[in-house]
DNA sequence: CGGGGCGGTCGAATCGATTCGATCGAATCG
DNA sequence: CGATTCGATCGAATCGATTCGACCGCCCCG
């Protein structure tokens, strides 16, 4: 402690918080003797204990943070969340949830101080870190569908959004269209799905967007479901949809998402099929994928502005406001992987 | 606190941390106590104090979060970095040091309490946050270029790694090769550099790879600069050096990393060369690339490995370790993207 | 039967700031 | 010139644990 500068520890308290009134000839004292005592400021922690907050906002994200962050929609949202984040002077401490041990992340986020926690990408339902921090009484907000009413969420008509590159393609004209879903659970296998299991299903945007799909298409379509967000992934689900006889095939095949779309691209390309003209493909996110030779029709919503509404509702809890849940919009954007179905 | 169970706080944090010896019965009373009041353990921050640990490594990433991430191979060493961390029960904060303003990033963590900081990325020469981490006494660690002593590295020999896939393509007979580095300091422009570029650069990994490339190459080597690590950006890059008279072409394009290497890919394309058979491409790193239909010849570092060698580093720091720098090896991959030049 | 050792529990000091109320001198005002 | 106010500074309580040394029975062994 600097008090060698012949004041109390209160004036240097006072000093370097910048808060109370100090004699400028005073400050400058303290000053020099900090800096001659290579002090670099009050300690952190002993700070944030007496103050009740730490300037740290936990961001949970499922899974190995290489695998989380390969979705270029989800690195969006964290940078939009970032920017308004750091606004406030607030740093991100990332967890990572392994799907298949979510307790794990309590014992992580037990010893550590937050002033809030973020769950960006759709959370779980029934996730033991919900619980635990709601006890602590740290606020908590997250995207996806409204699951727990203590978090607060930024909220997205996943049903309606995907009924909108359904509604494009059935109104193009095709009438054998198929889907490529999200994982639904953790641990999910490349299979046929169904309406039956959406009602199962641990992750509710992937559910909410199926249902969606389902409503528009008629509950007969084929839906393959990914068992990771990944083009590789989308790949193998395209291509256990198209690789039957042409009378069976879809004309078109709507994703739940670009990277998966980009993969059934991919799959089209290799059995031989032209996009957009044998076959049309559409996406969700609308992300940048500058090595794809198309513009993806999808739903176009901006993870950027996701992230920042996330960040929002941030400080609004942080504030001590009543915050209420916030819609979030998307729309429709056509690009060049959707046509009429081919003739005959 | 939970002492309304008949006990002494002491016992009861006895109870909690498991340390002292506590006798069964007053464990169970404690324990439902804690229930009953809802006590959600000891608070972190008092905890945090006395016993002078956070739990928490700040990991120092340039730039937006979201750009940083675009790298898979930055994923990758993230990745091997968080399970070592998650290893000794250590969260991740992520702290962004934008370049052009690299002070910002000590205002943020001046009020962050850490155990360890970590510049998983090569940093740049006189960072600002080394001098105020070193001044209290936080262990660092990188990777990149020795460059700061208190920074404890696992070091790569960048200038021999680039020069292994420049003998590759030399030895393959080609005698036009040009190069596409990564930018060289914040801010940096698409444009043609030389070996005096190199010893003003801010990011030393580049300047290493750089000086690499001409070792084997030849001092009148062409090289480009790209401005960011981006698949677009080598894409421009390689367009630079390839969009000109068929005799002064190279026949063959040396990367620094794999994304601009997969552009130069592109490039060479939609110019109507064939690679590998008009145009060898290398690049470096050894990413998975789904989308691209070769297997680029390449550096291969892993960077699962490389963070967790960071993570060593850091445990190892964290124990009072006397700690040494760590060499990381790297080699060459010969994939589908080099071959002879073409005759005449 | 008495002393040594041990398991279990408690008091009190400590970690390093923030902050409220008190104090004190000087300046202002009537 | 006395009373009031204001600015600057300081003391002490507080935030909520951890942990060391002390204390106290009880058991075991000589």
């Amino acid at each position: 402690m600097a008090d060698r500068a012949g004041v109390s520890t209160s004036t240097a308290s006072l000093v370097f918080s910048g808060r109370g009134p100090v004699a400028p000839a005073t400050a400058d004292r303290v000053r020099a003797a900090a800096r001659e005592l290579r002090f670099s400021g009050p300690d952190p922690l002993a700070s944030s204990l007496r103050r009740g907050r730490v300037g740290t906002v936990a961001v949970v994200v499922e899974g190995p943070l290489g695998m989380a962050f390969r979705d270029p929609f989800a690195l969006a949202v964290l940078d939009g969340l970032a920017e308004e984040l750091d606004a406030v002077g607030r740093t991100m401490l990332l967890v990572a949830q392994p799907p298949d041990d979510p307790g794990r992340a309590v014992g992580q986020l037990a010893t550590q101080a937050v002033d809030a926690a973020v769950f960006p990408l759709c959370g779980m339902r029934e996730n033991p870190l919900v619980d635990h921090l709601a006890a602590r009484g740290v606020p908590m907000v997250g995207s996806g569908a409204p699951l727990d009413p203590r978090v607060h969420h930024v909220r997205t008509d996943e049903a309606g959004a995907m009924a909108l590159t359904t509604q494009h393609v059935v109104g193009l004209g095709h009438n054998r269209v198929a889907h490529v879903a999200m994982h639904l659970s953790p641990g999910a296998t490349l299979r046929r799905v169904d309406r039956r299991d959406a009602a199962d299903a641990v992750y509710p945007d992937a559910a909410g967007r199926l249902l969606g799909f389902l409503e528009v298409a008629g509950p007969g379509a084929a839906v393959v479901q990914a068992p990771e967000l990944s083009v590789e992934a989308g790949e193998h689900a395209a291509r256990l949809l198209l690789d039957v006889p042409a009378v069976d095939r879809p004309t078109a095949l709507v994703a739940q998402a670009d990277l998966l779309a980009a993969g059934a691209v991919r799959a089209a390309e290799s059995l031989g099929l032209r996009v957009p003209d044998d076959l049309s493909v559409t996406g969700f996110d609308g992300v940048d994928l500058p090595w794809l030779d198309h513009t993806l029709t999808t739903v176009l919503q901006s993870g950027a502005a996701k992230g920042r509404a996330l960040g929002r509702l941030v400080r609004r809890s942080l504030e001590g406001e009543q915050v209420d849940d916030e819609p979030f919009p998307v729309s429709l954007r056509v690009g060049t992987t959707t046509a009429p179905p081919p003739q005959g």
